[in-house]
DNA sequence: CCGAAATTAGGTCAATTGTCCTATTCTGTC
DNA sequence: GACAGAATAGGACAATTGACCTAATTTCGG
């Protein structure tokens, strides 16, 4: 069946561009992953831009589908950031091994000047607006998509740096500050709601 | 000259290699921006790592360079953090343009496994040791580490979004609240030293 | 069972890559 | 001013790249 090959292809393709990289990875490694030839390509996928489009839209689609997953498990919103801030520990191997993906995709685009880099961004805006979103239903207002852009730069550098210097310790510690960090804001903004004194 | 030649070559590579990428650099690109032939390489420089190679030592001299010019700038350690804080809208442009010089090279070195990893890895450790020094300085003893991996991951994510949205405003705004958990983290420690109830 | 369409394999293509070689030009010393 | 060595230019090299084509095979509706 050619969806399910067509499957394979950019579910190899998308492990390979985290791996090693858009423009590291060539045609034949993809090839050689799946089984296939070479020529075969073709037939799926006109251009190397294509795939990158189907592992984009593949990882868009995989993406919502698991922020879906929290949103329905009944649990209230901040729950449900502790649970993206836990993504750092759940992948932390993959993440010290090779970093964020959607970080290092969107910044290897950037600098390939590539047409896809805004592709790549949108993958980032599906955290973004997810994460306001649960800020939003906290009661935190305007200010929930400067948290939600907050948290989210936040687990961008814990990947960076967990990865540089491939410290699993710091990506727990610092993922320890960002759930206190969330407590607070929750604290503050109650606080807030009712200011009784002392 | 041929010093003056080599290090011409250097410059270009550093910017290239910052702009576009390591490996979507190539020798012929680094010859047309310095204005020399392709043979000509060989001469200065082997191969590819080596151009590398020197690219990364000519960034740890600059950087230890500017460090040490904050350092003596007089100024107290306090100010200093500041100064590393304020180089994300310094170098705003670029950054949103091609995102932080060392966080993209280490991302990149990593996917490619590369042999120079370690090398860019400590392009971090100037950062984070200098960091280390001046929390020191200013009382955190053997949290001052902790706290300076901390900003500098921060400052690593603020330069990964802020280059994946090309979002000024968020930069800005970043900053201001790295600077001001700086100042909560040393109003904490006053407040630890001298406990002065009321 | 047949034949048309979908799928796959294998190979070709020009362009580019990093590497390397040789010939020429420049530079400085006796 | 001659000459050795450094510096540069220009090209050759095999290997790899993304892209493309054609022929063989598979699949499936009638």
């Amino acid at each position: 069946m050619a969806a399910e090959t067509r499957e394979r292809i950019v579910e190899a393709a998308d492990l390979l561009f985290y791996q090693h990289g858009f423009e590291a990875t060539s045609f034949a490694d993809i090839a050689a992953t799946v089984g296939i030839s070479r020529g075969n390509f073709y037939h799926h996928f006109k251009t190397k831009d294509d795939i990158l489009d189907g592992v984009i839209n593949r990882r868009l689609a995989n993406t919502e589908q698991m922020l879906d997953r929290w949103e329905i498990a009944g649990s209230d919103p901040a729950e449900r950031i502790r649970s993206f801030i836990h993504i750092l520990i759940v992948n932390g191997e993959k993440i010290r091994k090779y970093g964020c993906p959607v970080g290092t995709l969107s910044s290897e685009l950037a600098k390939l000047n590539h047409t896809a880099k805004s592709d790549a961004a949108a993958l980032f805006t599906l955290f973004r607006s997810w994460l306001c979103r649960q800020f939003e239903r906290l009661g935190f207002g305007d200010k929930s998509d400067e948290l939600a852009m907050h948290i989210l730069g936040r687990s961008q550098g814990v990947a960076t740096l967990a990865n540089a210097f491939d410290d699993d310790r710091f990506l727990h510690h610092e993922v320890d500050l960002m759930c206190t960090w969330l407590d607070d804001q929750i604290a503050d903004l109650t606080n807030k709601n009712n200011p009784d004194r002392e």
